[in-house]
DNA sequence: CGCTTGCTTGGAGTGCACTCCAAGGTTCTA
DNA sequence: TAGAACCTTGGAGTGCACTCCAAGCAAGCG
């Protein structure tokens, strides 16, 4: 068998949600300043991806140009996901070097993907301990503006 | 009436949970690697964090070294707090200059602490939509590996 | 006293993640 | 068939948040 989330090629991307604004497999092919549309990245950005190669070598058109498959859109979501955890780009890099291996590290993606999910859960109850110390501040301040303005009406 | 939080100073820092480690009102005095040691910031930021206005002058020994007090060490907590968060370290000095200014800038402090806490309410949420993402290709790690073990069983 | 360790300064350097540039080829629309 | 808009590359530049450096003063100890 096969570790491979998806059957023809070496990417890594499990069936998420379906996406918005996709051309049916088969006629996908994307050009870059589509592919900023859907992502929001900038074409830089999308170029600079595949040089230090976190994302795997983007089929051409006959003269040279890009053209993205909806895996590529998938890889994306995925690290477009990745970088809102804060991980750094060399680890994606490595998780992409992983993938590209193929079957046999995929224990290691797997101890990636769940100390990731760990740094993540922390990350959250930080986020969390942050809003506690907020919602203090703020209502501080609501209690002091409201002395101020029954201060006012006296 | 006033806005401040505490009584003598410009400073901003509303009584959190009691502090590990501090010395009493009256007694605190602390050298730059205490702080270091208390903080987890290195004596280099701590620097630089006052040269770039997110600090207040801290207080100097008669030799002109550094001395910081409980207050320091509470807005140091709060700067803590404000960079979990991404925001900018430039926002974090208007917040500084804010406090340093008077009461009459309390409603523009108000309204950046409420902005701030949606934006830790949208990260948390972003960084749950992250989770959900992870959990789905651990657990189809997972499956992946089961599968495998029991052809190797087999 | 000498020694070690700690603190001071302004300014320069680092690492990350882009971001932009110049010069030229490609594709689309009129 | 002309023009506009888009794409290519390697390499250089940017902004942020530190991080370090050199040269020198300060503090504690035997």
């Amino acid at each position: 068998m096969t570790v491979m989330e998806t059957t023809a090629t070496g990417t890594d991307t499990c069936a998420g949600p379906p996406q918005q604004n996709r051309r049916p497999d088969g006629q996908d092919r994307y050009t870059i300043s589509e592919v900023v549309a859907l992502t929001g990245l900038t074409a830089h950005t999308l170029r600079w991806y595949e040089r230090i190669g976190l994302m795997p070598h983007i089929d051409r058109s006959h003269t040279g140009q890009r053209r993205y498959t909806n895996r590529d859109l998938d890889w994306l979501d995925l690290v477009g996901k990745l970088r809102l955890t804060g991980m750094p780009v060399a680890d994606m890099v490595r998780y992409a070097e992983l993938v590209r291996e193929g079957d046999h590290t995929y224990v290691e993606r797997f101890e990636l993907l769940k100390t990731t999910r760990e740094d993540v859960l922390a990350r959250i109850d930080e986020l969390r301990g942050t809003l506690a110390v907020l919602d203090r501040k703020i209502s501080f301040y609501a209690d002091a503006g409201r002395a101020l303005a029954s201060e006012r009406s006296r």
